[in-house]
DNA sequence: CAAAGTCCTGAATCATATG
DNA sequence: ACATATGATTCAGGACTTT
């Protein structure tokens, strides 16, 4: 079913064909430069949140238990600048392999998505919207010292200013929003339950995995059926796995091997009809 | 009631006495570095968003009347960069007038937002949340190329990430969001009816008066009795009229003349128990 | 006077066709 | 490249007018 892809140094160049509907088990930073000018259609990047955590572990009172926060290598970076910099080599490569009326999505949270969305302007993208996702059942913040953060934040965006005819299925939009119009806020529970995937050990998989209906949303409103959706930070791909319940073709890349294999079998396994875990119900 | 302070180039330095619950009339960028160190309890910044709105107006087809955009001068910058500098001069100056356990909170839309978000951050600045404002009575986009924008974000920040034991009125925030915990999304109507401003004309004063009932939230939550509330960029004052309201102080610095008569005015007129304008109900 | 209907407008980066 | 004309007509809330 789904197509695997191991970059390696003696590619020097992918054609669309290639890659479409592939997970490229590689680099970012490495294949991005390799991929065709304006291949994709939309790109949805979700990429680390630089969350910084204290060392020190945080214990639910009650219960005695250990929160398993965002401990990631590829969370880490020595900076804000070299932070900064992974980000901008990515969205440099990811505009080239823009179409010229392609949107672009980014996610993150307060941690990370003002320095990407200045990041983004400084670029040239034009923002369209920031989208906020109200997440229904966010972690409690237990020490009172500030609000319990429930949302994160999308920006919507093109390559610049000029850009006309992007696409927008604005009766789409309109269900998933309070009221009647197409509001730019969302709300959604995070990825918990049957959808979360665990390892060998019965643990989440991925610290940050997001919801299939936030990708149906995202999918859904801003391509066509038949468009390339790009995601070069795939994680699980929940990306790909929604784009092709809905029609569309994905590119995905990803790094680690654990991811790069759970991909590949929810892409074997997970692609049904979306009713199952949609959420377009007003 | 009100103290009005007029600045001029013989003042070199204010005291703390000096601006006490006073409007100083004057430019930022030139009071700011003549205001004490460590002044401020809590600051509250509501800088120009930058809207780079389009030289060709809007039309609305049925009635045909204009939509009346931003169009200021104080909104007009020549680039990003000049508008980061004009940001990043006043942001430093505040962080040294703000005390050691101050927070500060800045508000715009995705046109400025992040840009403010990352420069506070390479300032230094430790964010604590952002918070989403909801507009309950947002206009609609009726074009549909796009989502309706109808929320701002307010970031909420110490001076650095060392910063303990600032103020945060749990209980009080809890009473705002929706729900049983504090949640970093707050529902509230745009300024509108009596509240909002009119000139001579009976156009609006201002074109983007805040409504009392956000700074009520803000000043409630993040300050306590008696603590000085700043307001750098004050426009028709609305800062100082709810701290007043609430038994804090303020210190504003506006620089336009009909905005300065404004905030006297209303500093004469509303200082009203919160209750009319409150909305805290759940 | 109350109820119902009309009109106006809000931090907006809102489109397309023709000349 | 500009300027100008035309058009597919959304929602909430307050002010005002009519019934």
């Amino acid at each position: 079913m789904a197509n695997l892809v191991i970059d390696s140094r003696e590619i020097p160049q992918y054609s669309v064909e290639s890659v479409l509907d592939a997970v490229i088990w590689g680099d970012a930073l490495e294949v991005l430069p390799k991929l065709p000018d304006e291949m994709a259609d939309m790109v949805f990047i979700d990429p680390p949140y630089f969350l910084q955590l204290p060392q020190k572990r945080l214990l639910r009172w009650k219960v005695k238990t250990i929160v398993e926060g965002v401990d990631e290598d590829w969370d880490k970076f020595e900076s804000f600048e070299s932070y900064d910099q992974f980000i901008i080599t990515i969205l440099k490569e990811v505009k080239r392999i823009m179409k010229a009326r392609a949107t672009i999505w980014c996610i993150g949270t307060y941690h990370n998505i003002h320095r990407i969305g200045k990041l983004m302007q400084d670029l040239g993208f034009w923002i369209l919207n920031d989208v906020i996702w109200v997440k229904t059942n966010a972690m409690p913040n237990w020490l009172n010292v500030r609000f319990t953060n429930a949302t994160e934040t999308l920006i919507w965006a093109v390559k610049d200013k000029s850009v006309k005819g992007y696409t927008f299925n604005a009766e789409i939009a309109r269900r998933f929003s309070k009221g009647k119009l197409a509001i730019n806020v969302w709300e959604l529970p995070i990825c918990i339950g049957e959808e979360r995937l665990k390892d060998g050990q019965g643990k989440k998989l991925h610290p940050t995995q997001k919801p299939k209906a936030l990708l149906e949303r995202v999918i859904l409103i801003s391509t066509k059926e038949g468009d390339i959706v790009f995601d070069p930070l795939a994680g699980t791909g929940t990306t790909g796995v929604v784009a092709k319940c809905l029609n569309r073709h994905f590119v995905m890349i990803e790094k680690r091997q654990e991811y790069v294999e759970a991909c590949l079998k929810r892409l074997s396994q997970e692609i049904t009809q979306p009713a199952l875990w949609r959420s377009d119900e007003k």
